[in-house]
DNA sequence: CAAACGTGGTA
DNA sequence: TTACCAAGTTT
């Protein structure tokens, strides 16, 4: 990021030229909101910016082809940055190219996702490759139209993908675009909703340069995720300073419009933890709903309402539904709760119930279809949910367990 | 189309 | 500790 002072031969510096994308319209219907012009000085300002201050040293900015740029722009949904360079780089030791992934058990791709969060992505990422394989010889196509009709990828990734390994001219509109917009063009209204989306849509296609597509759509990420940033946003070192009309009103801790806050849900579940030895048992999860596709902890009876101390839902009134479902398995030595802990999602806070069952002798292969014999020291390497991996591995270490809430 | 879908970091 | 958030897509 250090800059060499000579500007490159390469920055034509100058007017983009825009083609004039967008008509006349009236755009009425969207009240706070300008129309959306075509201003080639905004992609300028933000193609220099990003030559002289953006990032360039991002793992999947080392190499432009589309099966790393893909994977990486998958990761990065809705997940930051430094959650995601270790999970690509291990990723791509084990699936050097699209056909290795293609190749790879279903199975194989969640234990490298575990940790990740949003399973969704990983199924869709394993199907999204093997189509690729199946109908484009491996070979990502340039066109985000085609793109977008691959799971896992929507207009934006579409975009992103494109843009980065092809050149393509498209618009993206991440969360880091829809900040910088709401902020430099002061636009009210929670960007989750409709006609602020479409809006913005349209502002995004407006404002794209004709060259440096991969420069502007970099810059775009890297302004929001460096200098405009949700709090305290950098305004001394922006490049659109001058133009901002958040920071002209003193309005950028309010824009973007934040989304309306709900009531936050609760449940619980009872989850066994049935141990045989150094084993303990794991079922395999339905591939949609919370933590689709994961191994995990059985369930007694699925994820349950909760409201507050006083629930019917007690661990003691489940005890001999747990040793029934437990019995199955092998001959129970002895049965323990353990104390409960709470995991928050985005939309729910959950609480897990464990109940450790230790067993003196296992059935014989009970082939009971999902479930499955694991040892306890592999529990980090599994493809588990985070909570669960963390009740196991501290179960393993004998440390405590998670927080009691 | 609003809701579902994870996790770890920060205020 | 609660609340909010970070390179969105799918249903």
């Amino acid at each position: 990021m250090k800059s060499t002072a000579s500007r490159s031969k390469a920055d034509p510096a100058g007017q983009p030229r825009v083609e004039p994308r967008v008509k006349s319209e009236s755009q009425s219907a969207i009240s706070p909101n300008v129309a959306p012009y075509v201003d080639p000085s905004f992609s300028a300002a933000l193609i220099a910016w990003q030559k002289q201050h953006g990032r360039h040293g991002l793992p999947w900015q080392k190499s432009r082809e589309a099966y790393r740029v893909w994977l990486s722009e998958i990761m990065l949904q809705q997940t930051q940055v430094t959650a995601v360079i270790p999970y690509y780089q291990r990723f791509l030791e084990t699936f050097p190219t699209v056909f290795d992934l293609a190749a790879a058990p279903v199975e194989q791709v969640m234990e490298h996702w575990s940790g990740l969060g949003y399973y969704t992505r990983a199924r869709n990422l394993h199907q999204c490759s093997k189509q690729v394989v199946e109908k484009y010889q491996g070979k990502f196509p340039a066109d985000p139209a085609l793109l977008q009709e691959l799971p896992g990828i929507g207009r934006s990734t579409a975009a992103a993908i494109t843009a980065f390994s092809y050149g393509t001219v498209a618009a993206i509109l991440d969360g880091n675009v829809k900040r910088v917009f709401a902020r430099v063009f002061g636009i009210d209204g929670y960007p989750g909703t409709k006609p602020v989306e479409d809006n913005m849509w349209l502002r995004a296609q407006a404002l794209l340069p004709a060259q440096d597509i991969g420069a502007y759509t970099q810059g775009l990420m890297d302004l929001g995720a460096t200098v405009c940033t949700r709090s305290s946003p950098k305004c001394t070192l922006c490049p659109f300073q001058p133009r901002c009309v958040a920071y002209a009103q003193g309005r950028t801790a309010e824009l973007p419009v934040r989304k309306p806050k709900k009531a936050q849900k609760e449940k619980q579940a009872i989850m066994l933890l049935v141990q045989d030895g150094a084993k303990v048992l794991l079922e395999r999860r339905p591939p949609t709903g919370i933590w689709g596709g994961l191994l995990s902890l059985p369930e007694l009876a699925g994820m349950q309402e909760y409201s507050g101390e006083d629930d019917a839902f007690s661990v003691d009134a489940q005890m001999a539904t747990v040793r029934a479902r437990a019995s199955r398995f092998g001959d129970i030595a002895s049965i323990r709760v353990l104390p409960v802990f709470a995991h928050v999602f985005t939309h729910f806070k959950l609480h897990i119930l464990p109940v450790h069952v230790q067993l003196k002798k296992r059935h014989l292969e009970v082939a009971e279809g999902e479930h499955g014999w694991h040892a306890l020291d592999d529990a980090a390497q599994l493809g588990l949910p985070a909570p669960i991996k963390t009740l196991l591995t501290n179960l393993g270490t004998q440390s405590q367990l998670p927080f009691t809430d």
